[in-house]
DNA sequence: TGTTTTCCGGAAATCGTTTTCCACAATTAT
DNA sequence: ATAATTGTGGAAAACGATTTCCGGAAAACA
């Protein structure tokens, strides 16, 4: 295998040499420059990322933590995205990931996931969908050890930034349109989880929406399960309610026990996936672009590895509805 | 951090005799065993892998190579089914994994696939999903420069092992289970990509089952794409077929066609993905646990990494019919 | 011309392991 | 008792980079 050592030797020059020409270091002139990257060239030369990892603690070793709570096609879907926008963008900028998923986290110690981290010369996490009551990530967080990017969780401090869509602000629009467009006052809300954050915020934005309109409002926690939207649709879907859902796929399942049941009425969704066009119904849905946000993520913990100060950013999504065409490939 | 070398002062040995212990070599007593183990629980040592990636070439990293052909959430299921199980088992058998995508080896030459993969120490390969035109990973293979293990795709060689289900039997038995289920004497076959392993397979299946039961047979090439299984189905159709399809996502389109045209025939499908529930219809499908298949081949390319020959290993399938109560969740 | 500053490039230590080789002690064979 | 064998642990050289520090040449200043 060519190594440095071959590059310096071909060009002439000292290992050190090669090394801050490869890493844009100051203090080289242009001739020496020219001299390393032609020997790079003719060598075929590619720097081994483990020994660089090792050598200086900097060098991009990052993990991308997946939380697969519930396991399903939806958030399949989902997650996916999440991956090929994390790793393409990774490559481009020179990172190496390690996915890790939060089930190879269960029943760890803070230090054991530390110490994992560590031997796995990770300087940088980002974290897709964790949960308020992820006690040891929120811990692992507040530590500061490791530059962090959550993506929908609000914890930001000088080394970790937080990415996010305006969740109450999606949920507010998605559910006026199809309020608006369908003359309801009366809205059955079916939430996600109790202790997730984008939930919660949801939750928010539903509630102002009724506020603001003189809605009367119904809450019940749909634990973004299809089966559990199906039996509460069942269970307290009236006539006038128009079913507003968490998620796609508790929108799907409210949609299909409103057809069981024969009743007519809107239901809106929130994610975009693509069941939704096999969802028998075209229905509104707040589109939000996964691969973009986990490429934005990746690109927000480059900056904190090289230095920048944590921040949240905001990203934004589109209200679209959903129909078998558009899914079809 | 704590270091191999904290842990060889805590024990009171050598460096090089926690090495051994660490790593099962012999030679070495039990009473220094003990003082090792209970000086790396003492401080709660864990070995940095990339230096021992390093340091011998040997140490497990790994990369899992996806082909993300066409896009689509019926894929997006089976992908994310291959990546959890191979990263959970993996992490099981102390193998880093580094996941790549096809798309990040386009126009790229074997000489800078190797050196990317060497520039990452990655001493093994699994491959999902190869289609056999991609010449640059056939020479990778014939190489032998890495330990590799392909899924659906027959190559072996002495370095190089290969995971399979029964493609053509599959096929042949899901056709078969329909056909007398329903009393048909003709299949419309939709097949899936011109040039893949598998699907060349599921062709020789349905054939071998047209000539065996004396039917009439015609095969059109549909991508695997729900659209263009829709357009065929469309157009070629006949009351008397039974549409008998290379992948669920073409069964539904298929199925959907037919719904159309008030032709109200069987089709069956392959693969077990959750959207054939939604599909509407009850259909037969072949179902391929691929968790498991890609677990398999974690567990073959660590036999491979540890010296073992390349082989052959053949999964079972399960027939199954899939409607809406089975996947909800 | 002599002194200081700047600019370049190299020598060498370091990161945390693995692995080879060697020395010593303990055991066995002669 | 001496020689040969074995078992056990340590010293030290890799692995391939990064990074610190230092010395000499060139440029700037006096």
């Amino acid at each position: 295998m060519v190594s440095i050592k071959d590059v310096a030797k071909q060009a002439g020059v000292a290992i050190s040499t090669v090394s801050k020409v490869l890493n844009g270091y100051p203090n080289v002139s242009e001739e020496t420059k020219k001299k390393v990257n032609q020997a790079v060239e003719e060598l075929n030369f590619m720097p081994n990322t483990v020994a660089a990892a090792l050598s200086s603690k900097q060098s991009g070793r990052v993990a991308l933590l997946l939380n697969l709570g519930n396991v399903s096609q939806a958030v399949d879907e989902i997650n996916m995205q999440y991956i090929s926008g994390t790793i393409g963008r990774a490559v481009e900028l020179n990172l190496d990931v390690i996915t890790i998923f939060d089930s190879m986290l269960k029943n760890k110690s803070l230090d054991e996931v530390v110490r994992y981290l560590r031997s796995q010369s990770i300087t940088g996490l980002i974290i897709f969908g964790m949960s308020k009551e992820d006690k040891v990530l929120h811990r692992l967080i507040d530590a500061q050890l490791f530059k962090i990017v959550t993506v929908d969780a609000p914890l930001v401090n000088a080394v970790s930034s937080a990415i996010w869509i305006d969740q109450a602000a999606a949920q507010y629009d998605v559910a006026r349109k199809t309020l608006k467009e369908n003359e309801g006052n009366s809205i059955l809300y079916l939430a996600g989880k109790k202790n997730g954050y984008v939930s919660g915020e949801r939750i928010k934005g539903i509630k102002r929406l009724a506020e603001e309109e003189g809605l009367s409002l119904l809450v019940r926690n749909g634990e973004f399960s299809e089966r559990l939207a199906r039996e509460l649709t069942f269970r307290y879907a009236k006539k006038k309610h128009i079913v507003v859902c968490a998620s796609d796929l508790m929108a799907i399942g409210a949609m299909r026990a409103l057809m069981d049941m024969d009743i007519f009425r809107p239901v809106c969704g929130f994610d975009g996936i693509t069941l939704m066009g096999y969802a028998g119904q075209q229905m509104n849905t707040v589109k939000q672009d996964f691969g973009r946000i986990a490429s934005e993520a990746v690109t927000e913990l480059k900056r904190l590895l090289d230095g920048g100060e944590g921040r949240q950013i905001v990203l934004d999504y589109e209200l679209v509805q959903m129909k078998y065409d558009d899914v079809l490939i």
